[in-house]
DNA sequence: AAATCTATACTGCATTTTGCAGTAGGGTCA
DNA sequence: TGACCCTACTGCAAAATGCAGTATAGATTT
């Protein structure tokens, strides 16, 4: 029985049809690329390459330089076809796996300071997201597109991520304000200000854009 | 050898310590409240309890009403410690899955309206979290919340979900007028229009609140 | 009154994915 | 020449998912 295709297998598939790559190029390159939309272990990423050609989508050429081998994919005939009735199927519905919101839901099991310490983390996190790809538009602009002609859809896929974590920031300093009014994390329940929050989300209106 | 608890076991710990829950009420709970952070397959919530029993930061009580059986579960005095102990420890990096995304970076393998398609699947399924958040927040007015102590930490956790999804439907919006302005889904590269587009980025600055 | 539908209440099993340790060659720099 | 990092993977246990299966109870429809 064959292996069935994933949408990770699609994804390795994608970037094999932009040149060959080996194995460890390509656990790297999905990582680096992909990573804030499809983020996947390396482990997985290595084993792709190789349900690929048990699919036929894909052929590998185990090469060796002096005492070292390595394992060179290049995509079939077979494979970009595979990649075009790809388009033609339903898409995942997003998910958000945010360990930080979890925690803050439940914040009332620790301090104020514990709290504030899980949006400094996420505040990290999410920086360092977002300045490599502020610095990946920027070589895009100097050293240029690693594939040129396909610069129009990663620049929109980098309009995403930068809304997205611009928008995360200012959430993060929004949360940090209202925590640090709080005189603890228990038992607050309906102050006066939450209420106002509440009344602007029930009518679908942002707190943050007034 | 005991289980190892993982941030699904805080998240159901946190859950049990609002309140005993049955099995079937866990995994609804924990679905329907956490799955815009947390989101978790019904199969792994039902076994969550479990652990915490074997680990000892839960109690089972087997019920028999009529010829049904079911299973409601308590927290311990050492699972109240353990969710204490939970908020010194680090937080994980968010991660977020996002197919459509997947899908648009490689849009070339489709048509322009196929891509099309890809966004109106994504705010159908961002449309749907959205109303859902809003609603809830308008039963927190009328009927009030479930556990009214912790209203403060439900509506900033909501805060967030809002802010995501509202900017996310603006981001498609964006979006579809740009994919409409492309004659095709290949080869365009760096347009005037992407030009203009990786200068704002690279400076950090937002395309869509100029 | 019987049939159908929906909600309750799970469990087993195959498959997918992750995390981590382990193995090993080659290049650089002190 | 020893330390350290980059290349280049593999094996295995554990975590998580998806899906099918089992069964009771109450409500609604025919």
């Amino acid at each position: 029985m064959p292996p069935r295709s994933t949408p990770s297998s699609y994804a390795v598939l994608a970037l094999l049809d932009l040149k060959p790559w080996t194995g460890y190029e390509l656990t790297h390159q999905a990582q680096r690329s992909l990573r804030y939309a499809w983020p996947k272990s390396e482990r997985l990423l290595y084993s792709e390459p190789k349900k690929l050609v048990e699919l036929g989508f894909a052929t590998v050429h185990h090469e060796t330089i002096g005492n070292r081998s390595r394992n060179l994919y290049t995509i079939t005939e077979e494979g970009r076809h595979a990649l075009h009735e790809w388009t033609s199927t339903r898409t995942e519905p997003p998910r958000f796996e945010i360990e930080a919101l979890l925690r803050l839901l439940f914040a009332d099991h620790g301090s104020r300071e514990d709290a504030l310490r899980v949006l400094d983390e996420l505040e990290d996190d999410i920086e360092g997201h977002h300045q490599s790809i502020v610095e990946l538009m920027g070589t895009y602009l100097d050293g240029g597109h690693p594939f040129p002609q396909r610069t129009h859809l990663s620049v929109l896929f980098a309009t995403f991520q930068i809304e997205m974590f611009k928008n995360i920031e200012r959430w993060i300093t929004f949360a940090r304000v209202e925590i640090e009014e709080w005189p603890s994390t228990q038992d607050l329940g309906m102050t006066p200000r939450t209420e106002a929050l509440t009344r602007l989300l029930a009518q679908d209106h942002s707190p943050l854009n007034p």
